[in-house]
DNA sequence: CTGAAAGCGCTAACAG
DNA sequence: CTGTTAGCGCTTTCAG
């Protein structure tokens, strides 16, 4: 590979000649000389190396990506619509780590960000303690946390975009309630999120007001090693085949996310039961894979494309971790999407009386 | 961030003793001295600032990986067991990006890791016109190209870790035909890439085996702007709805993978047709996805943890693009599970005499 | 308008 | 065993 001296001698100019047009100072130049430049960058192939760029000016246009694991389909949208929005609007490349949502592997990404250089990354973790990453932040990083709200009255120096979660636990339940269902179940895996938490919350304020508190459960599958994979599909198949065994079984169940939800499809039907009518679910997420499913899944839809923009944006547009304050921006769930898996509670089952 | 020489001053020692610390070779002084240097790396929290190496060595320990679509839940798969197997086994992180399947894109990507100093790439392209790969090859890069075979006679430099696509469109149309289909086709996207034309050269030749040639066709949905997204699933849904219309459909389908199977099963369902009492539908790679879905998808199984290994090792075996001649290893589809989305054709359909 | 020179933080001879 | 020193390729004053 060539280098700006070599560049520099077949052009017969200084390097800090070719290092003004390459930083675009042609202002400073005759324009026969810009032309020269040009040319011989052109003849020798000459890319500037972003290492040495880097090692004196600090900063690396890289942009971090912690995700539990890139393999869920739901991690995957965000990715693409991050990396892509990073690449096209600001040259940047991203780096991608699993996580695992195990906290020593999340610390030790974002160690290995801020030895290569890298600023800027964008966090899905919502484990409950931050503390990796406000240290990331009092070494230099600015970092975008999503799916968790802001600490109240804590200046974590963290942005934070995140679905508003807890309505969305509450609009699924509503949903749901509005078919008449009365026995309630939410279905979530092992290891409260400060996400999850926000949605069970949602859904057991839905219940309550409609007097139903008594009849809402909350299931909890799991645990899993590799979260984030497959694995939670098959959690949901798990759960759904021991909640199909319960006589007292719930007939509509809000699931913590999409993929829960098609594994717990899958698992009532093997189990003998119909959705909608043996037992109602709705996701959330909306992903493709919700509309193809058999049922087709009634789900909440969350801005992915806007989100991962909103994040990418913020983590871009902070000069350094010591400005302003971080900011919290919540995104509603678009819409509810009524599909086929939500339908009248079975009229064999024992109606509980709602209180008002 | 405190520097090598913060620590040398701070331990009382040369900076060059530092740096031996630093890479292992302890040997060269004393067991106090070494414990001295130790405690001021951890009382100064220091860490080696990866980019100053990196100019200095020459290597970064960086991985590409390129794909068409991060969202595409096989390539989530493959890129999930890419990055975990690098960082666990070699201590690398990876630098992705999505392509889309264009040249220019992909070149693009090539050129900044290039610049990036990073030398290792796995890409997953498949595109005809590999003239670009062989281009990075001949800076510098180490490739390792996924889901394509070598060229025969051709030295690229590149080495190839692939399914035996041939093989495997040959399986999946065998089993159709061991159930007694006689009206056969093959479901893909338009945009012919290497994989794609050797999974549709082996279901011909599978037809053409039981003297089928006649009734076996290739449906091209698409294109699409996307692909490997969702859209794949789309062109699928999209091919189903205008195939099941067509009085003289196939009765047996072997999709060019699992998520355009899962489309296109969709799409079936939409235009009232059932899976596998009208047509049978089997799929290619063994997505969790497939065994969940309604009616469960018979799938070939590609063993991608074991392939994202090879790709892996490959990339880090060698230690220059200069080394050994490159290799092809090409992987079988481990076994076809049979699942709920193949039985015999309708007795309604007029059945097609066997030649042979 | 153009060039010389001082580093960015680290590695690796090469001397002591 | 430990220290000195010359760069890796680029950016950026500061002089001409």
């Amino acid at each position: 590979m060539s280098t700006i001296q070599d560049v520099a001698r077949q052009a017969a100019v200084s390097v800090s000649t070719v290092s003004n047009v390459l930083n675009g100072r042609t202002d400073r130049m005759r324009p026969e000389t810009l032309l020269r430049v040009e040319a011989a960058i052109a003849e020798l192939q000459f890319r500037p190396n972003s290492l040495a760029r880097q090692l004196k000016t600090g900063q690396t246009p890289l942009l971090g990506l912690l995700v539990p694991s890139i393999a869920n389909p739901m991690y995957g949208m965000i990715a693409r619509a991050v990396e892509t929005f990073a690449q096209e609007q600001y040259g940047y490349r991203v780096i991608v780590g699993n996580t695992y949502r195990e906290k020593d592997k999340e610390a030790a990404f974002l160690e290995d960000l801020l030895a290569h250089g890298v600023r800027r990354v964008v966090v899905i973790s919502s484990l409950a303690d931050e503390h990796h990453l406000t240290q990331a932040v009092e070494r230099g990083m600015v970092v975008v946390s999503f799916d968790r709200r802001a600490t109240p009255g804590e200046a974590s120096g963290i942005d934070h975009v995140t679905p508003d979660n807890f309505e969305a636990g509450r609009l699924a339940t509503r949903h749901l309630i509005a078919y008449g269902h009365t026995r309630l179940a939410f279905a979530t895996v092992a290891g409260l999120t400060v996400g999850r938490s926000d949605k069970i919350r949602g859904f057991l304020a839905a219940a309550a007001e409609a007097g139903l508190q008594q009849h809402a459960r909350v299931l909890e599958g799991g645990p899993m090693n590799e979260y984030g994979d497959a694995a939670i599909g098959e959690v949901g198949r798990e759960l759904a085949k021991s909640a199909a065994g319960d006589p007292h079984r719930p007939t509509g169940v809000v699931a913590v996310n999409d993929m829960m939800a098609l594994g717990f499809m899958a698992g009532l039907r093997e189990a003998g039961l119909r959705v909608p009518h043996d037992m109602s679910v709705v996701g959330m997420d909306g992903l493709f894979l919700a509309e193809i499913a058999n049922p087709a899944l009634t789900t909440l839809q969350l801005p992915v494309t806007e989100m991962a923009r909103a994040m990418v944006e913020r983590a871009m547009s902070r000069q350094s971790h010591l400005e302003p304050a971080a900011e919290e921006q919540v995104f509603p769930f678009t819409r509810l999407i009524e599909r086929e898996s939500v339908g009248p509670p079975p009229v064999s089952e024992t109606k509980v009386p709602i209180t008002r």
